[in-house]
DNA sequence: GTTACAAATGTTTTT
DNA sequence: CATTTGTAAC
């Protein structure tokens, strides 16, 4: 069955096998027994997976089908098939085990469903579900969901399933995490009422089939036959349930190949435990270990940097990054005096960069928290630099397109209460709690899904006659819509029920921008049921993959969290937002200590190991936090970059040396008085008074004069517009074209006046 | 039952 | 500050 590593030749190796350096080949090559490959960021870890998936395709070992590949993100798992696709063509389609935890869990669940008493077509439900239902039983159980939020037990419930606890598993200590000991009691009350309703939550699609695989011989059996190899990338990140899961399925065959990074490892917060990647070789005794040090991304001044950085950190396993690439700039480190600034500096840079002739898709910021984008976006707007934010504010999780989906959810499953009451009185039918509440009543009473009670109260007097008439309306609608989803596509029949429901005469009629933005979302939604055969299909698809990868062909600054930029790379990397309190995180720091802030520090080596030529780290005195404004130092992750790695710059008086001074002098009075001013007084912190009282120059550095930046040179107008069109934005409503000029746009808009926009942010009203 | 307004309350990160 | 939630009047 082994072939020698260093015999590729049997099948003639394939040129990429040649494209790989030593350490690389030698993790493609061992494809038996346990491998742990220990990989740097940029190390060419995605290369080396998806060359070892292909080699044992290629080689015979193993049809795709008998492969298990798992990933954390859907766009590792996209990336992946795609590279594989192109080094084994179209065999790839064959590999069915290539996705997430949860999207595996899930197709094998869907198998053996049964096993934890639920059916086949269960619906998954997503945190929005998941917090109604969690309140709902706490008051049902008479407590203050004040006092005893749904947040709080959610997060327990989480943290419990990550580690592969049922309610039954529960010592009295972790009894106690919620309402004085009452932790078991609502977990299990939330489990019988998840089962009622053939449902389940992400953490439930790991933790039954992880119950099945240890339950039932003949299942494991199965699989361990099935899997001939087993691959797992992103392995820092795995939690206790998927560690227990892996390490059932690979037992027998022992053909386990793991990567990761400890200094990666960003995702604790969410069950993650490094001590996985820490103990691979005690529970695969045997196991090869291979290290990818070669970085093939960063210049060295950036490598250098973030190295050092990760050199503060005391808990790793510890490894030397090199490369062959020479020269590069060192990173650059700006300070500002307040967030807008932030903002406009960010927004000159790029468009330098692009007057460069650097391409927008190669640019990125990247932010520890979502709120920071905000002041980005304004600016960006302002100047109308074509920018694009991944994350935040997800599609599928938009309010109108979740009332769609729980349309279709109603009618792929009657019995989805929690859908039923989310559209139930949307659009207003003039149905209120009180019917609602005798609809609960009753089917509770007969056992029976709130569709069922809606159908079969209506033959009693339980309602007023009005309710009763509306409430049988709606049933019979969904009748109607039943029988035609057979019949239609299920774009086609996403559309009947929003016109039909009145949903769409709903928004109609509200005639604001955001009524138009939410049309658009819904049309959106048709677009991209078009893809789907059938409505099971799509709504699995919208359950796992919560991002719409609506592709767009215009370039564009990326704007996105740190932890959604893992595993990615651009040539520019802008990190702004760098001081105390933001990153490290404040919250953080308060509820994790000292561990949490090596998980922010090493976060912070994430985001600057994201950069291929050039990282530029921004920080600003003064921000508004809750509207609120508040001064701020530096981050200290800043002064624990080699000084020689690093540039400085500052809008301020007193330069560079001032807040690394900060850091030096640990005692220094004002650090902490700064801190606790209040918020008037905030912006004369003693320090940052100092530096403010030089030169700072309150005039803002020349705000992007209209038709002078950068973009407007490289500009392609579009040619569907012109001077006089009547056009709508997203943000801004409708308004009428009052200058062209290539691809930017002036408009006069009906209520947010003249604004200066990107065309391709505009379309034609 | 619906609508309008005032109050309160909250912000990490993801499947 | 921005959004959501609770309360009072229609």
């Amino acid at each position: 069955m082994s072939l020698q590593p260093d015999l590729p030749a049997t099948h003639d190796a394939p040129a990429w096998l040649a494209r790989l350096n030593p350490p690389q080949r030698e993790a493609v090559l061992t494809t038996e027994g346990p491998v742990l490959m220990l990989a740097g960021a940029g190390t060419g870890k995605t290369a080396a997976l998806t060359a070892r998936l292909a080699w044992l395709v290629e080689s015979r070992r193993a049809w795709p089908s008998e492969i298990l590949c798992v990933t954390f993100t859907n766009r590792a798992a996209r990336e992946m098939r795609e590279r594989v696709g192109q080094l084994i063509g179209p065999a790839v389609e064959g590999m069915p085990w290539l996705g997430t935890f949860h999207a595996i869990a899930a197709r094998m669940l869907r198998r053996h469903a049964e096993l934890v008493g639920l059916q086949p077509n269960y619906t998954i439900i997503d945190t929005d579900d998941q917090l109604r239902l969690l309140k709902q039983l706490i008051v049902a159980e008479g407590l203050d969901d004040k006092r005893w939020p749904a947040r709080q037990l959610a997060g327990c419930i989480d943290r419990w399933k990550n580690r592969g606890l049922g309610p039954a598993d529960l010592d009295a200590a972790e009894n106690e995490a919620y309402a004085n000991g009452k932790g078991q009691k609502f977990y299990q009350l939330y489990q019988d009422r998840l089962k009622a309703l053939n449902a389940c939550d992400f953490g439930d699609l790991l933790l039954h089939m992880l119950n099945i695989l240890r339950r039932e011989r003949e299942v494991l059996e199965t699989y361990r036959q099935r899997f001939k190899y087993i691959m797992v990338d992103e392995y820092q990140d795995t939690n206790q349930v998927q560690y227990l899961w892996l390490r059932l399925l690979a037992q027998s065959r022992q053909n386990i190949c793991v990567v990761g990074d400890d200094d990666q490892s960003i995702y604790s917060w969410r069950g993650a435990e490094v001590a996985n990647i820490l103990r691979f070789e005690k529970d695969f005794p045997g196991a090869k270990v291979i290290r990818l040090e070669q970085n093939y991304r960063s210049t060295p001044q950036i490598l250098a940097a973030a190295s050092g950085l990760i050199g503060e950190n005391s808990e790793r396993l510890g490894k030397t990054l090199w490369t062959e690439l020479n020269g590069g700039d060192k990173v650059r480190v700006i300070g500002v005096w307040d967030g807008p600034e932030e903002a406009r500096r960010v927004g000159e840079e790029i468009e330098r960069l692009e007057r460069e002739g650097a391409s927008l898709s190669q640019v990125a910021i990247l932010v520890r928290a979502q709120f920071q984008t905000r002041e980005l976006e304004d600016r960006f707007i302002q100047i109308g630099l074509a920018y694009k934010i991944i994350g935040g504010f997800r599609f599928y999780e938009r309010a109108e397109v979740r009332d769609a989906l729980a349309y279709l959810r109603l009618i792929a499953q009657p019995s989805d209460d929690l859908a039923f009451e989310r559209i139930y009185n949307t659009p207003k039918r003039g149905l209120g709690d009180k019917a609602l509440e005798r609809l609960h009543r009753y089917a509770r009473n007969h056992g029976v899904p709130l569709m069922r009670a809606a159908l079969e109260i209506c033959d009693t007097d339980e309602l007023a006659a009005r309710a009763r008439n509306t409430l049988l309306a709606l049933v019979r609608d969904f009748a109607r819509w039943r029988d035609e989803a057979g019949r239609l596509s299920p774009a086609e029949l996403v559309r009947t029920i929003l016109e039909e429901s009145g949903y769409t005469a709903m928004l109609q009629a509200e005639r604001s921008t955001e009524a138009s933005g939410r049309l658009e979302n819904l049309s959106e939604l048709g677009r991209a049921m078009e893809d789907y055969e059938t409505l099971g299909d799509f709504l699995e698809h919208v359950s796992l993959v919560m991002d719409n990868d609506a592709a767009d062909d215009v370039e564009k600054v990326t704007i996105m969290t740190i932890h959604a930029a893992k595993g990615l790379e651009f040539d520019q990397v802008f990190l702004p937002g760098w001081e105390e309190g933001v990153f490290p995180s404040q919250r953080a720091l308060d509820e994790g200590g000292m561990a949490s802030l090596e998980e922010e520090r090493r976060l912070a080596y994430v985001a600057i190991t994201r950069a291929r030529r050039r990282c530029t780290i921004l920080h600003a005195a003064n921000r508004r936090i809750y509207g609120q404004w508040t001064s701020s130092i530096p981050s200290r992750f800043i002064a624990e970059i080699p000084a020689d790695h690093v540039d400085s710059e500052t809008t301020l008086a007193g330069g560079a040396s001032l807040w690394r001074a900060q850091w030096s002098e640990r005692d220094d009075p004002f650090a902490s008085v700064a801190r606790a001013q209040p918020a008037r007084t905030m912006t004369r912190g003693p320090g940052w008074q100092r530096a403010a009282a030089g030169t700072y120059d309150p005039a803002p550095k020349r705000i992007a004069e209209p038709g002078r930046s950068a973009a407007s040179f490289a500009a392609k107008p579009r040619l569907d517009l012109r001077v006089g069109d009547r056009v709508f934005h997203e943000k801004f409503g409708t308004g009428t074209i009052a200058v062209q000029e290539g691809n930017k746009l002036e408009i006069d808009f009906d209520s947010a006046g003249r604004k200066r926009v990107i065309d391709s942010f505009v379309k034609p009203a």
